[in-house]
DNA sequence: CGACACATGTAACACGTTACATGATTTG
DNA sequence: CAAATCATGTAACGTGTTACATGTGTCG
């Protein structure tokens, strides 16, 4: 449910057809959310399966644009706010939890593993920052940038946790 | 991909029934991460489908235990790290990076409403967090809240790249 | 001409998720 | 006994994703 929000947000800019709204997608993610073709094609179809856009045009040359329910959805996904209810899934999460559940030991040996790449990671990213002035590609970038920070600084939470709890008994 | 593993490395620990796992892994993330139970049976299902568990018992009772490629599968999952190749997606950034695409000040908009949502969760999260001395509970919360405050970082990072860039304009 | 970008679409599959149906066992 | 918990499973749907097939136009 992200990918069919963005093409919906694309559209609102004006009526396109697939091909464009792929690359309007790529472009607007900077490059950080590659879309295979056929996918748009698919979520187009179920969005006019909804009833969210309609076509005009030959064959060869659909063009997809919103309509009135189209906009109404879209409107309601600008507003919504980021829910309480089902929290965040990350595999990171996960795996640490488990790995929790197999003993410290084994805990503490996955979170230094992903620590340390994680910390390439991070690293690579804050390298390969864009240069030019486009501030959708700074932002794209600042977003994996300000994650492996955020896991990384989470990591170190858990093995602070562990070891003292460790020093405790 | 995450559910498929998490069953995996309950079962590492010994056989278990689909009920159990249920129980075990809601336990593991300390209910941040529910599951229906159905779900544990499609997922064993698969997990059998693809060899990587093996049932036994009668009806009414089936146990469920790793094979040799079911536990080749986990050790390569406990060693895997995040990789570069497709970042991940966050609906978050897409709403903001879509909002850019319509203009500057619809996307101050964005941020500002998205923001002052993402605080009142932070302070919830923050105020929830679990007394008790178990470590998983507070690692799970911690994940939570490290999440918030991450967002919250980008919102304000991508507030200043979009006033900085109008100042200059 | 050959390669490449533009353009559309189908088929198939994976995972996550929910709703529903069913029965055994425990416990108040 | 009635309710809750334990326990298993099926059917169905949604999104994401890939692989594949097909054709047009453009440019070197």
């Amino acid at each position: 449910m992200a990918v069919r929000e963005g093409l919906l947000a694309l559209l609102e800019e004006g009526p396109r057809h697939g091909y464009q709204l792929k690359t309007a997608f790529e472009a607007a993610t900077a490059g950080v959310w590659p879309l295979n073709v056929g996918q748009v094609y698919t979520t187009l179809d179920r969005l006019e399966r909804d009833g969210l856009v309609d076509t005009v045009g030959d064959d060869g040359q659909r063009t997809y644009r919103l309509t009135v329910d189209g906009v109404a959805a879209l409107g309601e996904w600008w507003r919504a706010v980021p829910a309480e209810d089902p929290p965040p899934r990350d595999e990171l999460m996960l795996k640490v939890l488990m790995a929790v559940e197999h003993g410290h030991e084994h805990a503490l040996d996955v979170i230094t593993r992903q620590r340390s790449a994680l910390l390439a990671l991070l690293q690579a990213r804050r390298r390969d920052r864009p240069a030019g002035g486009d501030p959708a590609a700074a932002m794209a970038a600042d977003a994996l940038v300000v994650r492996a920070e955020a896991d990384l600084r989470w990591l170190d939470l858990c093995e602070a946790r562990l070891t003292r709890r460790k020093a405790t008994t």
